[in-house]
RNA sequence: CGAGGCGUAGCGCAGCCCGGUAGCGCACCUGCUUUGGGAGCAGGGGGUCAGCGGUUCAAAUCCGCUCGCCUCGACCA
């Protein structure tokens, strides 16, 4: 395993499959996600859809694929997403007679090319249109868990890929002031799921012009710092006014017998969030997984010398394990004969299992158990009902460390900086978040950029509103804002 | 799309410069001994050497073309 620190992005890429998380597919910038992995996005899934459900929102799904001319109506949209889009322009394949390759049809080509949905608010729209007339229908809350294609210049497991999975909210309302409060309320949703669940210390904001999301009026953003310095964008709320309502012709009768455009809001989250809990926790021996979301919150490793303790210290191990569940807990009991203890208690922490009981003899004799910690790496033995009446409240505990120790190391990697010089030292050297103020103008922001590589994450929703100047131009600013090397 | 690197067993690599019929480690299978921090010994199975073409008596090795992947930039949830 390479140190996290000295290569990250080999570390990464090495963690990701040694765990088994996921691998590369034949398919480019695509992913094959594994058992475990998979079962890491379930226990992030779950959790929010019963946030979005208790926020009055419902699951529905719309289709994959959406006729071009769609995404052709919001021009600031269909301009954000050119670049990246998979078309589809044959029903058909066939095998040429000459050179025996298989190949589209070319008496197969659609009237008219489907593109594979980047996200999926114009075919969302085209739908409300149907569904909304009266102020009686609104708000409408909508969410969907589905796929999506963008092709990503340079794909990343987890973080960019090609297709990934996610969720988008897409809701309708009566009046601005509405539809602003509902983005604001999912950006509070998305900051709480990953502070108390990944154990992410996010900074929540408003992103710059430059940096909105394509067709949006405002974007919100939750914005944390990965174990190199480097900024990675974990949630996006969008304020839409009414572009989209305007776009498909989005109607209602409002109470005063008056026809309106409805005002809409987006957001999501995706499978980067197994990417930044990953680059945010992990450590020289692997992963290491809050216990919140580990699809194994418990392994218990049974260690035995002869057959007849074999089967004595498993059935100990099961009986230890039912008891844990019924508390419970996710907990596996190892009891693989084909591997010996130090293999299993390697491979469970590269695996970033929260809790590990060792069962040996000693312990069976002594009714005892050892329990070794993850994230601290430390060891005691204790009685094995203390154990039983322990592990939850334990796994509690690291829950509120891990988000600790990664809000003291984003403390250390943020910086206030009042002159661009220091800046770029400290870009340079070890980048990280700058708080720095900031002109306004997107002139500035992009020359920033382009002398430094930092972008401006967002602007703080929170925190000190104290005036200054610009650090590149010296023009007045009203507050600091956040710059960083992104992902 | 630009710049670098790499394609040889499931994985990681050596062999290529200097052409002679493919090897190492891990993993896998069998047996025995082991099991409190990635076990040992013995035996065994597994290869279109990325693909296509060329040179040659002979190509993983030399030449040409094509494809794919990785890392770093511009773009992004």
């Amino acid at each position: 395993m390479p140190i996290p620190m000295q290569d990250l992005s080999e570390w990464y890429t090495q963690v990701i499959e040694k765990a088994g998380l996921a691998e590369h597919s034949p398919v480019r910038g695509c992913m094959t996600i594994k058992p475990y992995g998979w079962a890491l996005w379930e226990n992030i899934q779950r959790p929010l859809d019963e946030a979005f459900k208790a926020t009055g929102h419902q699951n529905a799904y719309f289709p994959l694929f959406i006729p071009l001319s769609f995404l052709a109506r919001e021009a600031a949209h269909v301009e954000g997403f050119a670049q990246e889009c998979a078309v589809v322009t044959h029903y058909r394949i066939q095998t040429d007679p000459v050179t025996r390759t298989v190949q589209p049809d070319p008496e197969a080509k659609l009237e008219e090319p489907l593109v594979v949905r980047p996200t999926s608010e114009t075919i969302i729209w085209n739908t409300f249109k149907n569904w909304i007339q009266s102020y009686r229908d609104l708000p409408l809350l909508i969410n969907q868990w589905a796929n999506v294609v963008r092709w990503e210049k340079r794909p990343r497991l987890f973080l960019r890929t090609t297709e990934f999975l996610w969720q988008e909210g897409h809701t309708a309302h009566a009046t601005a002031e509405e539809a602003l409060a509902e983005a604001r309320q999912m950006l509070e949703v998305y900051a709480r799921f990953v502070q108390d669940y990944l154990a992410i210390p996010v900074i929540k904001g408003r992103k710059t012009p430059t940096e909105r999301f394509a067709g949006a009026v405002e974007t919100f953003t939750i914005e944390t710092l990965l174990l190199d310095g480097k900024a990675l964008q974990a949630g996006t709320s969008h304020f839409l006014g009414q572009n989209f309502a305007k776009a498909f012709e989005v109607k209602f009768l409002n109470a005063q017998n008056e026809l309106e455009y409805v005002w809409a809001t987006s957001w999501g989250v995706s499978t980067r969030l197994i990417g930044a809990l990953i680059l945010s926790h992990g450590d020289e021996r692997g992963l290491v997984l809050p216990p919140r979301v580990a699809p194994i919150q418990v392994v218990i490793v049974p260690i035995w010398r002869s057959e007849a303790q074999q089967a004595q210290i498993t059935e100990a191990a099961h009986r230890l394990a039912q008891q844990l569940r019924e508390k419970g807990l996710r907990v596996k009991v190892d009891d693989d004969p084909h591997h010996r203890p130090g293999w299993k208690f390697n491979e469970w922490e590269l695996k970033g299992v929260p809790l590990r009981l060792t069962l040996g003899p000693r312990d069976v004799e002594d009714n005892t158990v050892e329990v070794s910690w993850r994230h601290t790496g430390q060891k005691a033995t204790h009685p094995q009902p203390a154990v039983v009446q322990a592990c939850a409240s334990w796994l509690e505990e690291m829950q509120r460390e891990l988000f600790v120790r990664a809000q003291e190391r984003i403390q250390r990697q943020t910086h206030r900086v009042d002159s661009y010089a220091d800046m770029k030292a400290i870009l340079e050297k070890e980048r990280g978040f700058i708080l720095a103020h900031w002109d306004g103008n997107a002139e500035t922001e992009l020359a920033i950029k382009e002398e430094t590589g930092a972008t401006i994450r967002c602007i703080p929703l929170e925190g000190e509103k104290e005036p200054g100047r610009c650090i590149y131009t010296g023009r007045p600013s009203e507050q600091r804002v956040l710059f960083a090397i992104a992902y």
